[in-house]
DNA sequence: GCCAGGATTGTGACCGGTCACATAGGGGTC
DNA sequence: GACCCCTATGTGACCGGTCACAATCCTGGC
C-alpha cells in the first residue's frame, strides 16, 4: 500500500486501527498481547501492522506509560579498558531485555558540573548506572536524587567484608557477608538491596535480589543497589603470589583512590603483606594512564631495594615496565611487576604481564540485571554471576635476584 | 513549597501556570524564550518554574515537537581505542549542543542482527551516527531508511582522492576534491552532502556542509553525508618514513577493510611504495587486536628478508613486536615496526612504538556537528576541522641492518 | 425466558508538551 | 472616534500511545 511516493510518517495504532477495521484500543491489546482478543481479530490486525509496517512508537509509549525501557549510564571515562568493558556489558544485556542505552560523560568531578549531568540523564527518563570508580562517578551517585532508580558500580563496598552481622528480618540494614572455601573462596560476586522505601514497590522487595546464599549489602551511598568485584581479594591474591616467589615485600603504586578512604586493591595488598609480615612500603598514587605509572616507575626504579610491584591497573603496570627499562632495571630478572585488569594487550607486552584479570563485562551486565529488577517488579533477577577474579601469570612476574641488588 | 512529605510527581507547565496564575502557554513561552511576553509576567513564571523545580519533560517534548535531541551511536566495538574515542567525541559534542546520546553494539555482522540493531536504534528517535570501519558497521549504514537522518564515519571515501570532477550546479552529485600545498597537504578533513531529496529541508542544502574549499563529497552508502580521516595519506606518509630510512621495502599488516575493495591504509602504503619504486610484497591479513598481529608476526618473523613492518593500527603492531620478539628478531635493530592510531599505550611500549596520530575524537565531534546540521537548520555547520594526520616517530622504526640479513 | 458474568470491543480522558488560531488591550494615524 | 496593527495572552486540538471504564455480545444456569 506504499503507492504515494511521499514519505509518509510512520503509521500509528490508529492507521492499523482503521485499516483493520477495529478501534485502536484493540489494536493496542494486540501489540500488548492481551489475551481477550478474538483469534480471528487478532489477525486481521496483525495483517495490517504488516502490511503498513507499524512499529510502535517508543517516546510515545514512554510519555503515555512512564515506563521507558532506557538506561543512562554515567561514566568518567570511555576510552579505558575497564570502563569500557562494563559499558559494552551493560549494552549487551541491556539489548538482550530490548532497553536502549544511553551515556553520559562526567568530564569535570565538579560538583556543579556533576549536577548538571545527573540531571541530564535524569531527563532522559528510565534507569541509571553510575559507575563509581573515580571521584566523579562517586560524586555523581550521591548526587541523583533518591526517587530515581540507580545502579552504581562501585570500587568498594561500604563496610569491608568481615564478621557478618546478617539481620535477614531488616533488608534495609547494611550488611556484608563474605564466606570462603578453602584456597579458591566463593566470592559473594554482586548482590544489592532494593533502595529503602522506594514509593511504588512498598514491600515486594527482598528475596529476589539477594545472593544465593541469601546474603545482603548496602552500599555506600545511601542504600542504593551496586555492584562491584572483589578488588580486595584480588589484589591480595597478586602481591600473596609476588610474596610466594621470594620477594622480601611488594611495592605499590595506587589508582587514584575513589573515596577518601582507601581503595579495596589497597588494603588487599596491605593484608597480603601484614599475613606475611612483610615491611609496608608508602604505597607510590599513580594516575590511571601510563604516564603517571612511568613516573611513578621512575622513582621506583632509583631504589635498588625494590624488586616487586604491584600496579592498580595494566596501564599504570606498562608505565612502570617502561621506566624499568629506561633505567636499565631488567624485568622480571631485577624487578618483578603484576597488573590489574588483563587489558587486551597486556598478554603480548614484553615482558608479557602478570595480572589479574577481572570480568568487566560480567560486572557490567550484572549491574543492569539489577537495575532491570528495581525497574520491572516483574523481571527476574537471576542470580548472574560474575566470574572470579583470576590471578594470570605471565613473564614479567618471577623470583627476586639472588642476592640484594645492592652493590 | 514542597509541604507534603511524598515524592509527588515532577512538576508540568500547567503546574507552573497555576503557581504563576497565567495560561500553560504562556509558561511554554517563557521556557522557549519568545519575545513576546510581559517582562513582569516573565518575571513570576520563572519565579515559579524556581520554587517548583520544573524541568521540561523531554520524553513530551520529543513526541510533541517531534524533535528529540538525541543521537544514536551504532558501533561494532566500543572498547578498541578508536571505537572509544569517536564515541568520546561525539558524546563531548553532543553534550554542548544538549543532545542526549545512544548507543547499539553491533555484535554479530549479520544482515538480520544488523537490520534489527538499526530499527531499535530508529525507534529510538533523532539522528544515527554509524561508526562503519568494519562490514557490520558498513552493512548497518546500508540499512538506515533514506529518511532517517545519518552520519557516517568511515574508513575509505567512495571515490579515492584524485582528479575533481566538481560539479557545484548539483550538489548530489558524488564528488571529491583533494588539494595539495606542498610537503603538508591540507587535507579536507570531512565534508559532507545533505541527503538528497529530503523532505522536510528541499532547497536549504549546500553551502552550509561543504568544506570552506567548497568541494563536497558523497559517500558510499547513498549519497549520505559522512566524515572520514585521510587514512590513505597517513599511510602514505608512515610508508614513506620507513622508506626513507632505508628499506628496501615495507611489508603491511592489514586491518580487515570493511568493504570489498581495498582500504585506504592498503592504497596510502601501494601508492609510497610505487612511486619509490619499491618492490610490493603480499599484504599479510590481519584482524583488529594484538592476536592477529602475533600470527602475521610469526608469519613474517619467518623470512629474513623482512627489514619493515607497517601495521594497520597499533594493537596489530604490538603483537607483530611480540611475535618478532619470540623469534629473536631484534626491533628496530633487525626489524622495523610502525603502527596505526598512536593508542595511548604506544608510547610507552619497548621499543615505544612509531605510529600515526589520527584525531579521533575530533573525528566524532566532526560527525556530530554535521548530524547537528542536518538535524536543525539553525545549527551552524562551523568547519570542525579535524586535525592532519601526523606521523609520531619513535624507537621500533630505524635504518635496515648494515648488509641484508641473509647470512 | 431472564439474568449473571465472562469475553470482546469501544469511548473518553490523559501523559506533558507544542502548534495554530482566536482574543483582549493598547497606541498610533487619519 | 473608527480603523489598524502590534503586543500579550488564552483556548482547543494534537503527538501516539496507555489507562479506566462503559458497552456489547455470547453463553450457561435456573
Amino acid at each position: 500500500m506504499n503507492v504515494t511516493g511521499h514519505t509518509r510518517r510512520p503509521a500509528s495504532i490508529r492507521d492499523v486501527a482503521t485499516a483493520a477495521g477495529v478501534s485502536y484500543q484493540t489494536v493496542s491489546r494486540v501489540i500488548n498481547g492481551h489475551p481477550s482478543v478474538k483469534p480471528s481479530t487478532r489477525e486481521r490486525v496483525l495483517a495490517a501492522i504488516d502490511e503498513l509496517g507499524f512499529r510502535r512508537n517508543a517516546t510515545a509509549l514512554a510519555l503515555a506509560s512512564g515506563r521507558s525501557r532506557a538506561v543512562t549510564v554515567l561514566t568518567a571515562n570511555t576510552t579505558h579498558y575497564g570502563y569500557a568493558s562494563i559499558l559494552q556489558g551493560i549494552e549487551e544485556a541491556a539489548r538482550a531485555a530490548a532497553y536502549s542505552v544511553g551515556i553520559g560523560v562526567l568530564e569535570s568531578a565538579e560538583e556543579p558540573a556533576v549536577a548538571a549531568e545527573v540531571q541530564r540523564a535524569a531527563d532522559t527518563g528510565g534507569g541509571l548506572i553510575v559507575i563509581a570508580y573515580d571521584p566523579a562517578g562517586v560524586r555523581a551517585l550521591g548526587a541523583v536524587p533518591a526517587e530515581l532508580p540507580v545502579v552504581g558500580v562501585v570500587e568498594t563496598p561500604a563496610s569491608p567484608p568481615g564478621p557478618c552481622h546478617h539481620t535477614p528480618a531488616c533488608p534495609a540494614a547494611p550488611c556484608t557477608h563474605s564466606r570462603r572455601a578453602g584456597r579458591k573462596p566463593e566470592y559473594i560476586q554482586y548482590e544489592g538491596l532494593r533502595p529503602a522505601h522506594r514509593e511504588h514497590a512498598p514491600d515486594a522487595a527482598g528475596p529476589a535480589l539477594r545472593a544465593d546464599d541469601g546474603s545482603v549489602a548496602a552500599g555506600p551511598s545511601g542504600d542504593r543497589p551496586w555492584v562491584w568485584t572483589d578488588d580486595r581479594e584480588a589484589a591480595y591474591e597478586a602481591t600473596r603470589h609476588l610474596l610466594s616467589l621470594g620477594h622480601e615485600t611488594v611495592h605499590y603504586v595506587a589508582i587514584p583512590s575513589s573515596t577518601r578512604r582507601t581503595s579495596a586493591r589497597t588494603t588487599g595488598w596491605r593484608q597480603a603483606l601484614k599475613e606475611a609480615g612483610a615491611p609496608e612500603p608508602r604505597p607510590v598514587q599513580g594516575s590511571w594512564g601510563p604516564a603517571g605509572g612511568h613516573a611513578a616507575g621512575r622513582r621506583l626504579a632509583e631504589d635498588p631495594a625494590v624488586t616487586a610491584i604491584l600496579c592498580g591497573n595494566d596501564d599504570l603496570a606498562l608505565g612502570v615496565l617502561r621506566a624499568l627499562h629506561e633505567a636499565g632495571r631488567s624485568v622480571p630478572g631485577e624487578v618483578s611487576v603484576a597488573g590489574f585488569d588483563d587489558a587486551p594487550h597486556s598478554a603480548y607486552l614484553t615482558p608479557s604481564l602478570t595480572t589479574v584479570r577481572l570480568d568487566f563485562t560480567g560486572l557490567g551486565r550484572a549491574a543492569f540485571a539489577l537495575l532491570h529488577g528495581v525497574l520491572e517488579e516483574s523481571a527476574q533477577i537471576a542470580p548472574h554471576p560474575v566470574s572470579v577474579p583470576e590471578l594470570v601469570v605471565r613473564e614479567s612476574a618471577g623470583p627476586p635476584p639472588a642476592r640484594p641488588t645492592r652493590p
